[in-house]
DNA sequence: GCTATTTGACCAGA
DNA sequence: TCTGGTCAAATAGC
């Protein structure tokens, strides 16, 4: 692929656009209100045109990837202007809905550490309502939903299950959109946590990359530094789980080796920066979604265009 | 007493 | 018919 390597300069131009930006928001955190903001809608911006060149193919096949995609049935994420609070589950969610699942829209792999008592809390409230022996499975499979789901008629479900190669880590399936309103709110504080965040997400992997990228020397994981100490440990969990079947983080979960490399880097890069500056907006305050049409995303002004990147966790970053 | 978890049964897709 | 997902009664913990 012949635009690949030039390709990859520009949208490594580009994040390091994003990482000045969030440098001068991290400097500017705590004063002027207003310029944060316009920091963060330029860091949303810029990340957009980035998505818009892994689109086009400048880096790699966005194509071949959105095949994969389409083939483990993320081929239109579940997204409407009003969506049901039930959507992604049957019309009767609470009674005789003892329908089979394993291929509704709209799932999202997640692998996740923890500790023999389950894995790591991803934020939310979950209420276990069964387990199950599965076939060819050394482990059980614990199948969770929503605690608001009887108050709230949130949908949202999860399937936890241990890794066979490694039982400190576990796979999470997640189904459904949280639609309750257990949103923490965030704190002033959390803007650095979040920025930390998004730095540490900052990083290039070249795996599977052009050999003519790795002789530009850029390393297995290139991490962008960031200057602010006391680096958080937040781990944004959510950012995962925006990984489809088949774009996932590099676990067993993937269907195939054919949706690893470039492919899995440019849905993850833009998975990571969407979920983290719609976090970091949230934490300076930013307006909420002007509209929501389609697949499309306005935000004063800035029209984004989500046909092909699962935006569950966008809207549902927590419970 | 309330809430969460466990577990066998039931149902429906493959 | 097998298997996975859910239900719901029983049980445990607070």
């Amino acid at each position: 692929m012949e635009s690949n390597g030039g390709g990859n300069r520009l949208v490594v131009t580009e994040l390091s656009h994003i990482k000045e930006l969030v440098k001068q928001l991290d400097v500017h955190l705590g004063g002027s209100p207003d310029l944060c903001k316009h920091l963060a809608r330029q860091i949303f911006a810029v990340t957009e045109k980035s998505i818009s060149m892994i689109r086009s193919g400048h880096f790699g096949s966005f194509d071949a990837r959105k095949r994969s995609a389409v083939a483990a049935g993320l081929d239109s994420p579940p997204l409407s202007a009003t969506p049901s609070p039930l959507s992604g589950v049957s019309d009767t969610p609470f009674k005789n809905n003892k329908k089979r699942k394993t291929m509704e829209k709209g799932k999202r792999h997640v692998r996740a550490g923890g500790g023999a008592d389950g894995p790591e809390d991803d934020g939310c409230s979950w209420r276990k309502y069964g387990q199950k022996d599965i076939l060819g499975s050394p482990h059980p499979r614990g199948y969770y939903r929503c605690t608001y789901r009887k108050s709230q008629g949130c949908a949202a479900t999860k399937q936890v299950q241990r890794a066979e190669e490694d039982p400190s880590l576990y796979d999470v399936i997640y189904n459904g959109e949280h639609t309750c309103v257990h949103k923490a709110k965030a704190q002033p504080g959390e803007a650095r946590n979040l920025l930390q965040s998004l730095s540490s997400s900052l990083k290039v992997e070249t795996e599977g990359l052009t050999p003519r990228a790795q002789q530009q020397g850029w390393s297995a994981t290139t991490p962008f530094s960031f200057s602010s100490p006391a680096v958080s440990s937040l781990t944004p969990s959510t950012p995962e789980s925006c990984f489809g079947q088949g774009v996932s983080a590099p676990t067993s979960l993937e269907p195939s080796p054919a949706t690893s490399g470039s492919n899995h880097l440019s849905m993850r890069a833009q998975c990571e920066f969407d979920t983290m500056v719609s976090a970091l907006m949230t934490a300076t305050s930013m307006p909420p979604p002007l509209s929501m049409e389609e697949n499309t995303f306005s935000l004063d002004g800035i029209d984004l265009d989500f046909d092909d990147i699962d935006v569950s966790c966008f809207f549902a970053p927590d419970c």
